[in-house]
DNA sequence: GTCTATAATTAGATAGAC
DNA sequence: GTCTATCTAATTATAGAC
Protein backbone atom coordinates (compact mmCIF):
# COMPACT_ATOMS: atom_id res chain seq x y z
CA UNK A 1 0.00 0.00 0.00
CA UNK A 2 1.78 3.05 -1.15
CA UNK A 3 0.47 6.39 0.82
CA UNK A 4 -0.29 9.68 -0.41
CA UNK A 5 -0.09 10.59 -4.51
CA UNK A 6 1.17 7.18 -5.62
CA UNK A 7 -2.21 5.76 -5.18
CA UNK A 8 -3.80 5.94 -8.25
CA UNK A 9 -7.41 5.51 -8.39
CA UNK A 10 -8.66 1.63 -8.84
CA UNK A 11 -11.76 3.13 -10.47
CA UNK A 12 -11.36 1.81 -13.67
CA UNK A 13 -10.09 -1.76 -11.90
CA UNK A 14 -13.39 -1.46 -9.94
CA UNK A 15 -15.24 -0.72 -13.23
CA UNK A 16 -14.02 -3.65 -15.54
CA UNK A 17 -14.86 -6.21 -12.36
CA UNK A 18 -18.21 -4.82 -12.20
CA UNK A 19 -18.50 -5.16 -15.77
CA UNK A 20 -17.29 -8.25 -15.78
CA UNK A 21 -19.88 -9.76 -13.37
CA UNK A 22 -22.62 -8.07 -15.52
CA UNK A 23 -21.75 -9.82 -18.74
CA UNK A 24 -21.42 -12.46 -17.52
CA UNK A 25 -24.93 -12.60 -15.94
CA UNK A 26 -26.85 -10.82 -18.78
CA UNK A 27 -24.38 -11.48 -22.00
CA UNK A 28 -23.28 -8.32 -24.12
CA UNK A 29 -26.23 -7.15 -24.99
CA UNK A 30 -28.32 -7.29 -21.57
CA UNK A 31 -26.01 -5.83 -19.57
CA UNK A 32 -26.73 -2.52 -19.31
CA UNK A 33 -23.55 0.27 -18.39
CA UNK A 34 -26.25 1.95 -16.22
CA UNK A 35 -26.06 -1.13 -13.88
CA UNK A 36 -22.39 -1.73 -14.47
CA UNK A 37 -22.35 1.95 -12.94
CA UNK A 38 -24.34 1.08 -9.94
CA UNK A 39 -22.25 -2.42 -9.29
CA UNK A 40 -19.34 -0.32 -9.08
CA UNK A 41 -20.59 2.46 -7.29
CA UNK A 42 -20.13 5.39 -10.07
CA UNK A 43 -21.78 7.04 -11.58
CA UNK A 44 -22.49 6.32 -15.32
CA UNK A 45 -20.75 9.02 -16.83
CA UNK A 46 -17.17 7.59 -15.65
CA UNK A 47 -17.80 4.63 -17.66
CA UNK A 48 -17.43 6.46 -20.54
CA UNK A 49 -14.67 8.15 -19.16
CA UNK A 50 -12.33 5.80 -18.61
CA UNK A 51 -13.04 3.24 -21.15
CA UNK A 52 -14.75 4.81 -24.33
CA UNK A 53 -17.40 2.48 -24.97
CA UNK A 54 -19.12 -0.38 -23.73
CA UNK A 55 -16.93 -2.53 -26.63
CA UNK A 56 -14.21 -1.24 -25.05
CA UNK A 57 -15.30 -1.81 -21.87
CA UNK A 58 -16.06 -5.48 -22.46
CA UNK A 59 -12.77 -5.93 -24.07
CA UNK A 60 -11.51 -4.67 -20.43
CA UNK A 61 -13.37 -7.26 -18.90
CA UNK A 62 -11.86 -10.25 -20.57
CA UNK A 63 -8.89 -9.11 -20.61
CA UNK A 64 -9.09 -9.69 -16.39
CA UNK A 65 -10.43 -12.90 -16.88
CA UNK A 66 -8.11 -14.29 -18.96
CA UNK A 67 -5.87 -12.75 -16.77
CA UNK A 68 -6.73 -15.23 -14.60
CA UNK A 69 -6.48 -18.09 -16.88
CA UNK A 70 -2.73 -17.09 -17.22
CA UNK A 71 -2.15 -17.43 -13.34
CA UNK A 72 -4.20 -20.81 -13.60
CA UNK A 73 -1.82 -21.85 -16.68
CA UNK A 74 0.96 -20.67 -14.83
CA UNK A 75 0.35 -22.77 -11.68
CA UNK A 76 -0.62 -25.55 -13.48
CA UNK A 77 3.04 -25.36 -15.48
CA UNK A 78 4.77 -25.50 -12.40
CA UNK A 79 2.93 -28.26 -11.24
CA UNK A 80 3.16 -30.37 -14.43
CA UNK A 81 6.69 -30.04 -14.95
CA UNK A 82 8.80 -33.49 -14.91
CA UNK A 83 5.39 -35.29 -14.98
CA UNK A 84 4.46 -37.80 -17.45
CA UNK A 85 1.82 -37.22 -19.72
CA UNK A 86 -0.76 -39.08 -18.27
CA UNK A 87 0.17 -37.22 -14.85
CA UNK A 88 0.06 -33.76 -16.57
CA UNK A 89 -3.55 -34.70 -17.84
CA UNK A 90 -4.63 -35.79 -14.52
CA UNK A 91 -3.45 -32.20 -13.33
CA UNK A 92 -4.22 -30.55 -16.04
CA UNK A 93 -7.53 -31.40 -15.91
CA UNK A 94 -7.80 -30.77 -12.29
CA UNK A 95 -6.54 -27.23 -12.94
CA UNK A 96 -9.08 -26.48 -16.06
CA UNK A 97 -12.39 -27.81 -13.74
CA UNK A 98 -11.27 -25.72 -11.01
CA UNK A 99 -10.89 -22.96 -12.53
CA UNK A 100 -14.48 -23.14 -14.56
CA UNK A 101 -15.88 -23.67 -11.33
CA UNK A 102 -14.86 -20.58 -9.97
CA UNK A 103 -15.05 -18.76 -13.49
CA UNK A 104 -18.16 -20.13 -15.03
CA UNK A 105 -18.42 -17.11 -17.03
CA UNK A 106 -15.65 -17.51 -19.16
CA UNK A 107 -17.75 -20.40 -21.33
CA UNK A 108 -20.44 -18.36 -21.25
CA UNK A 109 -18.55 -15.97 -23.01
CA UNK A 110 -17.22 -18.49 -25.31
CA UNK A 111 -20.11 -19.54 -26.44
CA UNK A 112 -21.96 -16.29 -26.68
CA UNK A 113 -19.01 -15.39 -28.96
CA UNK A 114 -19.96 -18.93 -31.15
CA UNK A 115 -22.00 -17.07 -33.85
CA UNK A 116 -20.58 -13.56 -34.00
CA UNK A 117 -20.84 -10.90 -36.37
CA UNK A 118 -19.40 -7.87 -34.12
CA UNK A 119 -16.14 -8.85 -34.11
CA UNK A 120 -15.82 -9.32 -30.22
CA UNK A 121 -15.44 -13.04 -31.39
CA UNK A 122 -12.05 -12.51 -33.74
CA UNK A 123 -11.31 -10.25 -31.01
CA UNK A 124 -11.12 -12.77 -28.47
CA UNK A 125 -9.81 -15.34 -30.15
CA UNK A 126 -6.76 -13.20 -31.20
CA UNK A 127 -6.31 -11.61 -28.46
CA UNK A 128 -6.20 -14.48 -25.59
CA UNK A 129 -8.13 -17.78 -26.81
CA UNK A 130 -4.93 -19.03 -28.88
CA UNK A 131 -2.41 -18.04 -26.42
CA UNK A 132 -3.98 -20.35 -23.89
CA UNK A 133 -4.74 -22.91 -26.81
CA UNK A 134 -1.40 -23.27 -27.96
CA UNK A 135 -0.24 -23.32 -24.06
CA UNK A 136 -2.11 -27.18 -23.38
CA UNK A 137 0.76 -29.62 -23.29
CA UNK A 138 -1.33 -32.59 -22.52
CA UNK A 139 -3.42 -31.69 -26.28
CA UNK A 140 -2.48 -33.95 -29.02
CA UNK A 141 -0.13 -32.72 -31.63
CA UNK A 142 -2.26 -33.36 -34.63
CA UNK A 143 -4.47 -30.59 -35.79
CA UNK A 144 -7.71 -32.18 -35.83
CA UNK A 145 -7.26 -34.04 -33.02
CA UNK A 146 -6.62 -30.96 -30.96
CA UNK A 147 -9.33 -29.34 -32.46
CA UNK A 148 -11.62 -31.77 -31.09
CA UNK A 149 -9.99 -32.67 -27.82
CA UNK A 150 -9.86 -28.86 -26.48
CA UNK A 151 -13.75 -28.69 -27.19
CA UNK A 152 -14.61 -32.17 -25.68
CA UNK A 153 -12.43 -31.43 -22.52
CA UNK A 154 -13.76 -27.43 -22.46
CA UNK A 155 -17.42 -28.18 -22.83
CA UNK A 156 -17.20 -31.19 -20.14
CA UNK A 157 -15.43 -29.44 -17.86
CA UNK A 158 -17.05 -26.20 -18.36
CA UNK A 159 -20.87 -26.72 -18.78
CA UNK A 160 -22.39 -28.51 -15.46
CA UNK A 161 -20.71 -24.91 -13.97
CA UNK A 162 -21.97 -22.35 -15.95
CA UNK A 163 -25.16 -23.77 -16.05
CA UNK A 164 -25.40 -24.13 -12.43
CA UNK A 165 -28.59 -23.23 -11.58
CA UNK A 166 -30.07 -24.74 -14.11
CA UNK A 167 -28.40 -27.97 -13.08
CA UNK A 168 -29.84 -27.77 -9.42
CA UNK A 169 -32.78 -27.56 -10.81
CA UNK A 170 -32.82 -30.21 -13.12
CA UNK A 171 -31.14 -32.72 -11.48
CA UNK A 172 -31.44 -31.67 -7.92
CA UNK A 173 -27.40 -31.23 -7.38
CA UNK A 174 -25.16 -28.46 -6.82
CA UNK A 175 -22.04 -28.25 -8.65
CA UNK A 176 -20.85 -25.64 -7.16
CA UNK A 177 -19.10 -26.95 -4.08
CA UNK A 178 -15.28 -28.84 -3.25
CA UNK A 179 -16.82 -32.01 -3.53
CA UNK A 180 -18.84 -31.71 -6.52
CA UNK A 181 -15.63 -30.08 -8.12
CA UNK A 182 -13.88 -33.10 -7.39
CA UNK A 183 -16.09 -35.74 -8.32
CA UNK A 184 -17.01 -33.93 -11.88
CA UNK A 185 -12.93 -33.43 -12.71
CA UNK A 186 -12.23 -37.24 -11.71
CA UNK A 187 -14.86 -38.31 -14.20
CA UNK A 188 -13.70 -36.29 -16.78
CA UNK A 189 -9.89 -37.48 -15.89
CA UNK A 190 -10.78 -40.78 -15.91
CA UNK A 191 -12.70 -40.44 -19.59
CA UNK A 192 -10.06 -38.57 -21.11
CA UNK A 193 -7.58 -40.88 -20.18
CA UNK A 194 -8.65 -44.38 -20.86
CA UNK A 195 -10.43 -42.87 -24.01
CA UNK A 196 -7.68 -41.86 -25.85
CA UNK B 1 -51.27 -29.74 -49.22
CA UNK B 2 -54.60 -28.97 -48.01
CA UNK B 3 -56.00 -26.83 -50.85
CA UNK B 4 -58.57 -23.50 -50.23
CA UNK B 5 -60.12 -22.20 -46.86
CA UNK B 6 -58.58 -25.98 -45.10
CA UNK B 7 -54.73 -23.83 -45.60
CA UNK B 8 -55.10 -22.06 -42.53
CA UNK B 9 -51.75 -19.31 -42.10
CA UNK B 10 -48.50 -20.44 -41.35
CA UNK B 11 -47.29 -17.13 -40.52
CA UNK B 12 -47.38 -18.04 -36.45
CA UNK B 13 -44.89 -21.26 -37.77
CA UNK B 14 -42.64 -18.66 -40.09
CA UNK B 15 -42.36 -15.78 -37.03
CA UNK B 16 -41.57 -18.88 -34.19
CA UNK B 17 -39.01 -20.17 -36.88
CA UNK B 18 -37.28 -16.87 -37.43
CA UNK B 19 -37.38 -15.93 -33.82
CA UNK B 20 -35.50 -18.98 -33.42
CA UNK B 21 -32.74 -18.69 -35.25
CA UNK B 22 -32.54 -14.80 -33.97
CA UNK B 23 -32.37 -15.93 -30.32
CA UNK B 24 -29.54 -18.51 -31.43
CA UNK B 25 -27.50 -15.97 -33.30
CA UNK B 26 -28.07 -12.77 -30.82
CA UNK B 27 -29.34 -14.16 -27.21
CA UNK B 28 -33.09 -13.20 -25.67
CA UNK B 29 -32.09 -9.82 -25.37
CA UNK B 30 -29.84 -9.38 -28.30
CA UNK B 31 -32.88 -10.46 -30.51
CA UNK B 32 -35.20 -7.75 -32.05
CA UNK B 33 -38.60 -8.10 -32.53
CA UNK B 34 -38.11 -5.96 -35.57
CA UNK B 35 -35.21 -7.99 -36.84
CA UNK B 36 -37.10 -11.34 -36.25
CA UNK B 37 -40.61 -9.56 -38.25
CA UNK B 38 -38.38 -9.09 -41.08
CA UNK B 39 -36.53 -12.63 -41.14
CA UNK B 40 -40.14 -13.98 -41.11
CA UNK B 41 -40.98 -11.59 -44.28
CA UNK B 42 -43.73 -9.56 -42.04
CA UNK B 43 -44.15 -6.45 -40.17
CA UNK B 44 -43.51 -5.81 -36.29
CA UNK B 45 -46.94 -5.47 -35.59
CA UNK B 46 -47.99 -9.19 -36.07
CA UNK B 47 -45.57 -10.54 -33.50
CA UNK B 48 -47.67 -8.68 -31.04
CA UNK B 49 -50.78 -10.26 -32.76
CA UNK B 50 -49.70 -14.36 -33.01
CA UNK B 51 -47.75 -13.75 -30.04
CA UNK B 52 -48.25 -11.59 -27.11
CA UNK B 53 -44.87 -10.58 -26.10
CA UNK B 54 -41.26 -10.89 -26.68
CA UNK B 55 -41.20 -13.56 -23.94
CA UNK B 56 -44.19 -15.70 -25.13
CA UNK B 57 -42.27 -15.81 -28.63
CA UNK B 58 -39.42 -16.98 -27.17
CA UNK B 59 -41.33 -19.79 -25.47
CA UNK B 60 -42.82 -20.64 -28.73
CA UNK B 61 -39.66 -21.16 -29.78
CA UNK B 62 -38.46 -23.05 -27.37
CA UNK B 63 -41.08 -25.35 -28.29
CA UNK B 64 -39.79 -25.45 -31.69
CA UNK B 65 -36.71 -26.51 -30.86
CA UNK B 66 -37.75 -29.18 -28.49
CA UNK B 67 -39.85 -30.41 -30.41
CA UNK B 68 -37.15 -31.85 -32.53
CA UNK B 69 -35.60 -33.06 -29.57
CA UNK B 70 -38.09 -35.16 -28.84
CA UNK B 71 -38.30 -35.99 -32.74
CA UNK B 72 -34.47 -36.99 -32.30
CA UNK B 73 -34.88 -39.17 -29.08
CA UNK B 74 -38.07 -41.39 -30.70
CA UNK B 75 -35.96 -42.22 -33.52
CA UNK B 76 -32.90 -43.19 -30.83
CA UNK B 77 -35.30 -44.87 -28.74
CA UNK B 78 -36.56 -47.26 -31.76
CA UNK B 79 -32.85 -47.77 -32.72
CA UNK B 80 -31.38 -48.38 -29.12
CA UNK B 81 -34.33 -51.41 -28.68
CA UNK B 82 -33.15 -54.35 -27.87
CA UNK B 83 -29.29 -53.66 -27.81
CA UNK B 84 -26.62 -53.92 -25.07
CA UNK B 85 -26.24 -50.77 -22.49
CA UNK B 86 -22.79 -50.90 -24.40
CA UNK B 87 -24.58 -50.72 -28.00
CA UNK B 88 -27.34 -47.86 -26.62
CA UNK B 89 -24.47 -45.91 -25.62
CA UNK B 90 -22.62 -45.37 -28.82
CA UNK B 91 -25.82 -44.85 -30.73
CA UNK B 92 -27.33 -42.34 -28.28
CA UNK B 93 -24.00 -40.58 -28.17
CA UNK B 94 -23.66 -40.30 -31.95
CA UNK B 95 -27.45 -39.17 -32.22
CA UNK B 96 -27.04 -36.44 -29.63
CA UNK B 97 -23.82 -35.32 -31.46
CA UNK B 98 -25.30 -35.02 -34.51
CA UNK B 99 -28.23 -33.02 -33.15
CA UNK B 100 -25.72 -30.51 -31.70
CA UNK B 101 -24.38 -30.15 -35.26
CA UNK B 102 -27.76 -29.50 -37.02
CA UNK B 103 -28.77 -27.04 -34.26
CA UNK B 104 -26.39 -26.21 -32.48
CA UNK B 105 -27.95 -22.86 -30.77
CA UNK B 106 -29.74 -26.06 -28.42
CA UNK B 107 -26.74 -25.67 -25.70
CA UNK B 108 -26.43 -21.78 -26.28
CA UNK B 109 -29.91 -21.47 -24.88
CA UNK B 110 -29.26 -23.40 -21.53
CA UNK B 111 -25.93 -21.68 -21.43
CA UNK B 112 -27.24 -18.39 -21.69
CA UNK B 113 -29.71 -19.41 -18.93
CA UNK B 114 -27.72 -20.51 -16.91
CA UNK B 115 -27.73 -17.90 -14.40
CA UNK B 116 -31.16 -16.28 -14.74
CA UNK B 117 -33.80 -14.56 -12.79
CA UNK B 118 -36.21 -13.85 -15.35
CA UNK B 119 -37.87 -17.08 -14.87
CA UNK B 120 -37.23 -18.58 -18.78
CA UNK B 121 -34.56 -20.85 -17.22
CA UNK B 122 -37.51 -22.38 -14.74
CA UNK B 123 -39.85 -22.68 -17.25
CA UNK B 124 -37.38 -24.47 -20.15
CA UNK B 125 -36.56 -27.08 -17.72
CA UNK B 126 -39.98 -27.80 -16.04
CA UNK B 127 -41.48 -27.97 -19.62
CA UNK B 128 -39.14 -29.61 -21.95
CA UNK B 129 -34.97 -30.17 -20.02
CA UNK B 130 -36.81 -32.28 -17.53
CA UNK B 131 -38.75 -34.38 -19.82
CA UNK B 132 -35.48 -35.33 -22.01
CA UNK B 133 -33.27 -35.51 -18.92
CA UNK B 134 -35.56 -38.53 -17.59
CA UNK B 135 -35.67 -40.02 -21.41
CA UNK B 136 -31.90 -40.78 -21.37
CA UNK B 137 -31.23 -44.26 -21.36
CA UNK B 138 -27.74 -44.97 -20.88
CA UNK B 139 -27.18 -42.63 -18.12
CA UNK B 140 -26.64 -43.72 -14.63
CA UNK B 141 -29.69 -44.53 -12.10
CA UNK B 142 -27.36 -42.72 -9.61
CA UNK B 143 -29.10 -39.07 -8.93
CA UNK B 144 -25.29 -37.62 -8.71
CA UNK B 145 -23.62 -39.19 -11.16
CA UNK B 146 -26.40 -39.31 -13.55
CA UNK B 147 -26.36 -35.01 -13.18
CA UNK B 148 -22.49 -34.99 -13.51
CA UNK B 149 -22.86 -37.56 -16.67
CA UNK B 150 -25.36 -35.75 -17.80
CA UNK B 151 -23.38 -32.28 -17.93
CA UNK B 152 -20.10 -33.79 -19.38
CA UNK B 153 -21.43 -35.61 -22.12
CA UNK B 154 -23.73 -32.43 -23.18
CA UNK B 155 -20.82 -30.19 -22.86
CA UNK B 156 -18.60 -32.63 -24.22
CA UNK B 157 -21.11 -32.79 -27.42
CA UNK B 158 -22.09 -29.76 -27.98
CA UNK B 159 -19.55 -27.15 -27.61
CA UNK B 160 -17.20 -27.34 -30.30
CA UNK B 161 -20.87 -26.80 -32.59
CA UNK B 162 -21.78 -23.88 -30.30
CA UNK B 163 -18.74 -22.07 -30.94
CA UNK B 164 -18.14 -23.26 -34.54
CA UNK B 165 -16.93 -19.58 -35.57
CA UNK B 166 -15.09 -19.68 -33.35
CA UNK B 167 -13.24 -23.02 -33.10
CA UNK B 168 -12.71 -22.46 -37.31
CA UNK B 169 -10.61 -19.29 -36.84
CA UNK B 170 -8.57 -20.88 -33.47
CA UNK B 171 -8.18 -24.41 -34.64
CA UNK B 172 -7.94 -23.90 -38.57
CA UNK B 173 -11.18 -27.07 -38.44
CA UNK B 174 -14.16 -26.93 -39.11
CA UNK B 175 -16.84 -29.16 -37.20
CA UNK B 176 -19.72 -28.58 -39.23
CA UNK B 177 -19.33 -30.96 -41.63
CA UNK B 178 -20.12 -35.24 -41.77
CA UNK B 179 -17.06 -36.03 -41.16
CA UNK B 180 -15.76 -34.18 -38.25
CA UNK B 181 -19.22 -34.13 -36.66
CA UNK B 182 -18.68 -38.61 -37.02
CA UNK B 183 -15.61 -37.91 -35.69
CA UNK B 184 -16.21 -36.01 -33.14
CA UNK B 185 -18.94 -38.21 -31.73
CA UNK B 186 -16.56 -41.47 -32.21
CA UNK B 187 -13.97 -39.70 -29.50
CA UNK B 188 -16.55 -39.10 -27.13
CA UNK B 189 -18.10 -42.46 -27.59
CA UNK B 190 -15.25 -44.11 -26.78
CA UNK B 191 -14.25 -42.14 -23.72
CA UNK B 192 -17.85 -42.73 -22.24
CA UNK B 193 -17.67 -45.76 -22.59
CA UNK B 194 -13.90 -46.46 -21.48
CA UNK B 195 -14.30 -44.18 -19.07
CA UNK B 196 -17.24 -44.97 -16.80
C1' DG C 1 -11.48 12.44 -11.76
C1' DT C 2 -16.25 12.50 -10.62
C1' DC C 3 -20.61 14.20 -10.94
C1' DT C 4 -25.54 15.77 -13.06
C1' DA C 5 -28.25 16.42 -16.89
C1' DT C 6 -29.47 15.40 -21.38
C1' DA C 7 -29.08 14.28 -26.26
C1' DA C 8 -29.76 10.67 -29.79
C1' DT C 9 -31.09 6.21 -30.73
C1' DT C 10 -33.53 2.13 -30.38
C1' DA C 11 -36.26 -1.12 -28.03
C1' DG C 12 -41.05 -3.55 -27.13
C1' DA C 13 -45.67 -2.69 -27.33
C1' DT C 14 -50.04 -0.31 -28.96
C1' DA C 15 -53.74 1.98 -31.99
C1' DG C 16 -56.30 1.89 -35.65
C1' DA C 17 -56.90 1.65 -40.92
C1' DC C 18 -57.77 -1.87 -44.31
C1' DG D 1 -54.95 -11.38 -40.38
C1' DT D 2 -51.87 -7.91 -41.91
C1' DC D 3 -50.34 -3.45 -42.33
C1' DT D 4 -48.54 1.67 -41.04
C1' DA D 5 -47.69 4.86 -37.64
C1' DT D 6 -46.74 6.03 -33.08
C1' DC D 7 -46.14 5.82 -27.91
C1' DT D 8 -43.37 5.07 -23.95
C1' DA D 9 -39.41 3.57 -21.87
C1' DA D 10 -34.72 2.30 -21.75
C1' DT D 11 -30.29 2.38 -23.83
C1' DT D 12 -25.41 4.34 -25.00
C1' DA D 13 -23.00 8.28 -25.37
C1' DT D 14 -22.13 13.31 -24.66
C1' DA D 15 -21.77 18.11 -22.53
C1' DG D 16 -20.39 20.69 -19.10
C1' DA D 17 -20.31 22.02 -13.92
C1' DC D 18 -17.33 21.17 -10.00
Amino acid sequence: MSPGKTHTSDTPRRIANAALAAFAEYGFDGATTRDIAKRAQVNQGLITYHFQSKEALWRAAMDAVFGEVDDMLATMEEQVAGKTTDEQREIGIHAIVSFFASRPETVRFMVELGRDQSGRMAWLVDRHLSRVYARLPFLSDDRHRRAHEFYLLAGAAALIFAARDECVRLTGVDPANDEAVAYHSQMLARMFSSGL
